[in-house]
DNA sequence: GGCTTGATACTCGGATAAATAGTGTCCGAGTCCTAGCGG
DNA sequence: CCGCTAGGACTCGGACACTATTTATCCGAGTATCAAGCC
């Protein structure tokens, strides 16, 4: 099991675009300040703009900005964009099959092992939804208080460039 | 994200272990139970194995055994046996490339992100290290008491049949 | 009759192929800006 | 001088290859069982 590495490159874009004040910045941008392939980057904003976390500003000075908030994004919001929001586990039921099946009276309750995990991916989900990107972004700013500002001008910059 | 199909089997697997009583079961029979492809779960109970939750018996009425008592075995250990005990989710310090790389003093606190991800996947843990096979068992036989008696004769049968 | 010994049937165990999800790339549709043109 | 318009450059957006992980399978090594032969 593996969480889709575009997780942690998304969460970093939104932080970013925390600092350069939720303007929009082009993909191409963001991917270019953590050596990121560009291409595959704009995919995952799109789950993100899709989802509803971002918005998507096309033409010359577009790109990707904030749909809401910072303090109204958390990181599952991030997380379900991009993986989805199926659950990791997904029962099979397969105690209805074979030569001795679960009766139908029994399958109205949910197998005991689907519930324990979606119960332990509720918990999960619900730890990721107690952090928001502004929480992020605070505490970044807190250990290295120069960033923000360093992040901020160099985007501007790249900004002028063109 | 996806967890694998195995934990579901090795689970259940572990279940219908505690109702013949621990006993060695082969491969082949728990897999005919579920209809199940024989030799991959027979993979998934050889990593069960190798993590100490079963022991394997060699020989002609050999097959896998608990390795101790079910109150004993959480189905994070299962889970852990098949899936790895690495982090679904892994930092890749992204933060520490591209032309404004995060300096070394700030890399002496862990990266934010990375934080957030591991202490969510450790609730997510903790929520599966609550739960016990023999618990498991024990809801199955409250809501469907005939169950375990039926199970345990028909993998007799299947004994006595050879 | 009891013990040794060999064959046998069954088990696990790891090495080896298909299928699927994740990773990465490409080019087209749409939009905004800019510069030129006419009024 | 001001408004209109055509062009261009840049953006997102989804369709298309490539790689890694998961899924599934096979055959070999090893062991307990069992039966026959020997003491």
């Amino acid at each position: 099991m593996r969480i889709n590495q575009g997780v942690e490159w998304a969460i970093h874009a939104c932080v970013n675009l925390v600092w350069i004040d939720g303007g929009p910045a082009s993909s191409a941008r963001l991917a270019e300040f953590h050596e990121l392939p560009p291409a595959y980057l704009n995919k995952q904003l799109q789950a993100l703009s899709r989802a509803g976390v971002l918005k998507s500003v096309p033409g010359q000075h577009g790109g990707f900005a904030l749909a809401r908030a910072p303090e109204a994004i958390s990181t599952l919001d991030v997380m379900q964009a991009i993986e989805g929001d199926e659950p990791a586990f997904r029962c099979a039921e397969i105690r209805q099959r074979g030569p001795l099946p679960a009766s139908k009276a029994s399958c109205r309750t949910p197998c005991q092992i689907n519930s324990i995990m979606l119960g332990a991916e509720a918990a999960w989900r619900a730890e990721l939804d107690r952090h928001t990107i502004a929480e992020i972004a605070a505490d970044v700013s807190a250990t290295a208080p120069a960033v923000p500002e360093r992040v901020r001008r160099w985007f501007l910059r790249g900004a002028d460039r063109s």
